[in-house]
DNA sequence: GTTGAGCGTT
């Protein structure tokens, strides 16, 4: 097939770019991506039915829409991500409303907590070796304000060490650039916060499950989609060599909690879920009260099973059981606030910002003195080498048309943080 | 075969 380009753009208004297809036709989200930073999916305006419809993403491949790319325009999707600006603004396009907007007030400490973060320097993993400051900094200004970029290098030969930072102006291009992988000279590269900025006040319970018996043919990518149907899933790895064992990071810790002690079918494998330990190194892991995070008293199974897709509308009328979670009477009150408010569920969500938001998992071969530069596509949490072929397992949901791989359900509904529910 | 990379000469 000769070159073909298809035509996309950020709206329908805009002035559309020409992106190249590949040999058989489809298209690459990293091709979208790398003109539209954050690109998660396309969708276009259906000529027969005039309303948008999602284009088939699977595993990074964009597939024509039945009659062909056509002429068609297509719009970039970006992932969801529910900031304070965002409920701002949907609480101003209500003002209708006096007393939605005094409860709003009254219980939006955490909110306007969330409002005005500072952003902090992110550590960028992974670089190619040849990445120089100023690529890093052509490529994180598509996202915001860049006011500092670093490229860490040895000092005797002057060498990248292949990592770097990146500082923003503005919080929002934080969350967003920690929020996917990106491409940066070729290599999948992950932004977290590091280290040294995760404060004592950033109280990181398990959102990681360890995921024993895992067979050596189960790719990061499929442990992605396996998983995704319990909850929004930031992060999947897989150590090398094989060593029968992953680690799954879920947005949300309660639907992290839920599945521990669990036995789940993958690819007709019964693989084992526990929790993981907290990793030997660093400082603040978890502290969770209610002892050792090994299920300290409620058995991992059993105890409100509150899994499966995020969306169950859990009505917290009366009792409340989030996972492994008990919510003490000041705590259950400020819920009741909160849903009670039009922002309900919304106003949860805005605490996003899990610290290990970037996705992914470490590139391929890379030791500090002998890295392949040829990041192989099949280990860390990007597979795009696995031919297409629908995953054996139904998940039900995300096997439709654009998989943004955020399908958020609660997100990280209760995820605290410090402040308001904190404790 | 059941517990993971790499974190900043400021």
């Amino acid at each position: 097939m000769a070159e073909l380009y298809i035509r996309v753009a950020e709206d329908e208004n805009e002035e559309p770019m020409e992106i190249p297809s590949e040999d058989d036709g489809t298209v690459l989200l990293s091709t979208v991506a790398a003109q539209f930073p954050g690109a998660c999916g396309l969708r276009y305006r259906s000529p027969v039915s005039q309303c948008m419809r999602g284009v088939r993403l699977v595993e990074g491949v964009l597939h024509a829409p039945e009659n062909g790319w056509g002429n068609l325009v297509y719009i970039v999707n970006y992932p969801k991500v529910y900031m304070v600006s965002n409920i701002d603004n949907m609480c101003a396009k209500s003002p209708d409303n006096k007393r939605k907007m005094d409860e709003i007030d009254a219980s939006s400490a955490v909110k306007i907590k969330r409002g005005d973060q500072k952003t902090s320097d992110l550590i960028v993993l992974g670089l190619p070796w040849k990445t120089s400051e100023q690529d890093l900094k052509d490529y994180f200004s598509t996202f915001g304000e860049v006011i500092m970029v670093q490229v860490k290098r040895d000092v005797k030969t002057g060498n990248s060490k292949g990592f770097g930072f990146v500082r923003f102006t503005d919080y929002e291009a934080q969350v967003k650039v920690m929020s996917q992988r990106h491409m940066i000279d070729g290599r999948w590269c992950d932004c977290k916060l590091p280290n040294s900025k995760q404060g004592p006040d950033e109280p990181m319970r398990s959102r990681k499950v360890f995921v024993g018996r895992c067979t050596e043919d189960m790719t990061a990518e499929e442990l992605r989609q396996f998983f995704m149907q319990y909850g929004e899933v930031t992060d999947v790895f897989i150590p090398k060599p094989f060593r029968a064992f992953a680690f799954v990071t879920f947005a949300d810790d309660q639907v992290a909690q839920s599945l521990c002690g669990e036995d789940l079918i993958i690819k007709g494998v019964s693989v084992h879920i526990s929790n993981a330990e907290p990793k030997h190194n660093n400082s603040r892991q978890m502290m969770d009260r209610g002892g050792r995070f090994g299920n300290g008293g409620f058995g991992g199974q059993g105890f409100g099973n509150n899994r499966g897709l995020g969306n169950s509308t859990n009505s917290m009328g009366s009792s409340v059981n989030f996972g492994a979670f008990s919510l003490n009477p000041a705590m259950m009150a400020a819920a009741q606030a909160a849903l009670q408010s039009s922002w309900g569920m919304m106003g949860m969500l805005a605490s996003q910002q899990g610290q290990s938001a970037a996705s992914g998992t470490t590139p391929a071969g890379q030791t500090s003195t002998t890295r392949e530069q040829s990041q192989s596509f099949s280990s860390g949490s990007n597979s795009y080498g696995t031919s297409s072929a629908s995953l054996g397992w139904g998940t039900g949901s995300n096997s439709g048309s654009s998989s943004s791989g955020f399908n958020s359900g609660f997100g990280s509904s209760m995820e605290s943080k410090s402040s308001g529910w904190g404790m």
